[in-house]
DNA sequence: CCAATTTTTGGCAGCGCTACCATTTTTTGT
DNA sequence: ACAAAAAATGGTAGCGCTGCCAAAAATTGG
């Protein structure tokens, strides 16, 4: 019970040129506007194309000529806002550029980020997009032998195969530590999601840990919570932390997400924000800027990630490694 | 100053039938498990494979056989969560049944759509997903012509193509107005977003109006902002409203983003919430959950559609048209 | 007006693969 | 051991387009 019959199988070029009684280079020729031709045989073929309802087929154009203009983007996740986000900066500036974008989930798994990319390879794709350095050996091979650019997004902690765009997660670990303890804190706790798996995310940690042990105050304790990050999980984890650790008088969250969920605990159970605890967060969401109190956080350029990644793409630029850095938004919760 | 002098032209079929002393045709049998062929012979295919890394074309592949096991979606938007969220319900089942998500953002913009539409299909996807039932003449032609299954996600008032997956906007605005009457509300606004643009936000604004108008409880002032929906736009649109409209009972909002944000403007001014003012949304977001007080709301099945949707596509279901219903959350905000 | 350009045009190989068919090899049954 | 059936394999014609080259038509200059 396909649908199959209601249809020709589709117009081709040469049909085209047969119709408009031009050869088939010419036909080509005119919908690319390349090479010469007069407007008398322009209008003639744009006129067969339209009565014909000719669409161009790409796979065939792809397999001719070179390059896909496709470019793939392998990415952990779509809950995470994170990632929309960089694909809406990424496809504003691809589709200016005729190029499409083709994606896929891995769910912060490798292997399945392995299977993906090698299913995307085979689309000769200009450019794989994937999200941090942390990769498989093998897909780090299939992506070298691939001939096609690599762009490694929203890390800068490692190394880079192509180009890289991105801030430091370690970084932002780091300055959100010296933001609270500038403000006083000193017994501070971290509710976060997943290290293992988001390891941009354990980069965080990593530099929040780091800085707070070189000045004496170290981490107080942490609650984290198996799964992926969300408001519900940053809310129960804070309460699973406080019923622990009474005393805690800053919280670190691994994101805005986790952080709201915090707030909402607190906003929920008295807790007063800054006074008695005070909420840090990470991404800098519009949300939080709405919130009663805004979220004290650090803002990173995702959009901006995906926009500068795809305009490398474009330009065939060199390898590099681009920091966008990221700005601390001191809010008013912390 | 390209990369390309790293690399050979990609490893070709013919070369690893080459290598492994077979015919062409025999490799193709392998790879794609089809056919028959012995132990051996697979064996010494696949070592070939293996060590010249060659990942099959599938540009060729799709050229010579039928098939693209491309999917387009054509979207309006990835800062309105619900487009991510049915992608990400999508996007299993694709990988599942090795098909490959394309997309592209049309900002709302029937031009737009026009034009990506076109684009898309120059690739022969397999199906193509778009938004809604308003659809420009040209686009439905060409979608008519193309022989590719059309899903019309997220929408089901109108008249469906091919496929269509999802719930009625209108009876949704319907659902919400009467909620809002039996718990007693009369003297209700509403808070929106650009109504033209996003057509299903204007169909649940009709179909709330219609409700109340029929009830004899018309809708008593609305305040509208120009872009996208945000969380921000609707504390605005909130504030505005009332300083017009003080003695507004509730305020339905075009989505639970705006809701949150005349929420949080709530909380920020000391307005209780429902006593003073109730608050209705419509997505049925996470995060409404867990805010101090749970966001009244109805909350559509967004994941599910992408799923449902791709499921139709890869079965090659039957032209159809699937209502998933929607579910009423009533919270604590009215 | 004619030769020397320049512009416009068409033919066809080939991109890398799969579908189809023919052929060879192996297995089976008696 | 032999014919018949089944399994395994290879050759090759396209899929629809682009790139290259040669041929034809239009334009130019003296």
């Amino acid at each position: 019970m396909t649908l199959d019959f209601r249809h020709h199988p589709a117009v081709t070029l040469a049909e085209v040129a047969e119709a408009a009684g031009v050869g088939e280079s010419t036909v080509s020729r005119v919908l690319r506007d390349h090479g010469s031709f007069s407007n008398k045989t322009r209008d003639r073929v744009m006129e067969a194309v339209e009565r014909l309802g000719y669409v161009p087929n790409r796979i065939a154009g792809t397999l001719a000529s070179a390059g896909s203009r496709l470019v793939a983007f392998v990415i952990p996740s779509l809950s995470n806002i994170v990632f929309p986000d960089v694909l809406r900066g990424a496809s504003t500036v691809l589709e200016e550029n005729q190029h499409q974008a083709v994606f896929s989930v891995t769910d912060y798994d490798p292997e399945r980020e392995e299977a993906l990319v090698a299913a995307m390879l085979a689309w000769r794709p200009t450019a794989v997009m994937l999200a941090g350095f942390e990769h498989s050996e093998r897909t780090l091979k299939m992506l070298r032998a691939s001939g096609c650019r690599v762009v490694e997004l929203l890390d800068l902690d490692g190394t880079a195969l192509d180009l890289a765009v991105g801030y430091s997660n370690r970084a932002a670990g780091r300055a959100s530590a010296e933001f609270l303890l500038k403000r006083g804190y000193r017994r501070i706790g971290y509710v976060g999601h997943d290290l293992d798996r988001d390891t941009r995310a354990g980069k965080r940690f990593a530099g929040l840990s780091e800085a707070l042990g070189a000045a004496g105050a170290p981490l107080t304790d942490r609650e984290i919570h198996a799964g992926g990050s969300s408001v519900e999980s940053g809310r129960l984890g804070l309460e699973r932390l406080l019923a622990r650790s009474r005393d805690l008088d800053a919280v670190y969250f691994s994101n805005d997400d986790m952080a709201l969920g915090g707030y909402f605990h607190c906003l929920a159970h008295g807790i007063s924000v800054p006074s008695q605890l005070a909420i840090f967060g990470y991404n800098g969401l519009d949300i939080g800027r709405v919130t009663p109190q805004p979220l004290s956080t650090i803002r990173t350029p995702r959009v901006a990630t995906g926009r500068i990644a795809a305009e490398l793409v474009v330009t065939n630029a060199p390898p590099q490694v681009v920091d966008l850095g990221f700005e601390l938004v001191e809010g008013a919760t912390a």
